[in-house]
DNA sequence: TGTTTCGTACGAAAGTTATCCTACCTTTGT
DNA sequence: ACAAAGGTAGGATAACTTTCGTACGAAACA
């Protein structure tokens, strides 16, 4: 069965899906294999596991693929920065009341900030001025 | 029974326990009627489903309660702060591979942050620098 | 004092997430 | 041509999360 999508949403990706989505992020259209080695490199993960991971993305419409070859070629329908946008929307809002400054306030309060972390903002803001 | 902790750390707060968690940070130690009430500003949950998450919360070890009166007083173990850093944590590891100047970028990238998210920054900064 | 209201405790049930086993087909290599 | 390796598909399952029904005791009140 194909993706019904009836409210054109896509759902807000889980943690293991959001593992994936770094890879194909990272390395751009990939088959399941590349994608699961990727993830052996940090953790332990069946092949198959893997795989229906990969197809109830697809199913969720979170991914789409090629089939036209054997090894099914895997894509994101979303872009990286997109989906970025909204979990940090989402967790912006739920955290912070929706306030970015309160985010920062509290990223910076801690040692998680460095030196370079913060010239960079510096410079950001300064061309964000202009 | 009570809480057995035999790793002394508390686990990552659930969806549905954060909402919880942020009604007692913003109105201190309450009772499950209150946080009931409040949870129905936003969304309808049935009374008994409150109690049942926060008796697990208190089973888990993110709740404590004074249990002296018969309407049960439930406080957050952890600071409302210290609780929001780890969230904080994961989520710039795992999304911006703990770098906190990408996280800012692409919040201030966005329409999130207003003008006066940008002054309160640059005087966050300021400060930090002295 | 009896009834209604409000509280906790317990358990059931449904939904979600994550993992992996088995089956079966295709490709590769001997 | 046959065996081995590598694909996909489709359950099954376990753990976790969320929700709520039922039971029952305590308190409020008519």
């Amino acid at each position: 069965m194909k993706k019904d999508n009836a409210t054109n949403a896509i759902p807000e990706p889980t943690r293991a899906e959001l593992e994936i989505l770094q890879v194909l992020w990272e390395f751009g259209p990939s088959t399941v294999r590349f994608v699961n080695d990727k993830l052996n490199e940090q953790r332990d993960v069946n092949y198959t596991s893997t795989l229906k991971q990969m197809q109830i993305m697809a199913d969720k419409g979170i991914l789409k693929r090629d089939e036209s070859q054997m090894k099914h070629i895997y894509i994101p329908v979303e872009a990286e920065i997109k989906t970025k946008d909204q979990l940090l929307d989402r967790f912006v809002n739920t955290l912070y009341k929706g306030s970015a400054s309160s985010l920062v306030m509290q990223l910076l309060g801690n040692k998680k900030a460095s030196k370079a972390d913060l010239d960079a903002i510096r410079n950001m803001l300064d061309k964000l001025d202009k």
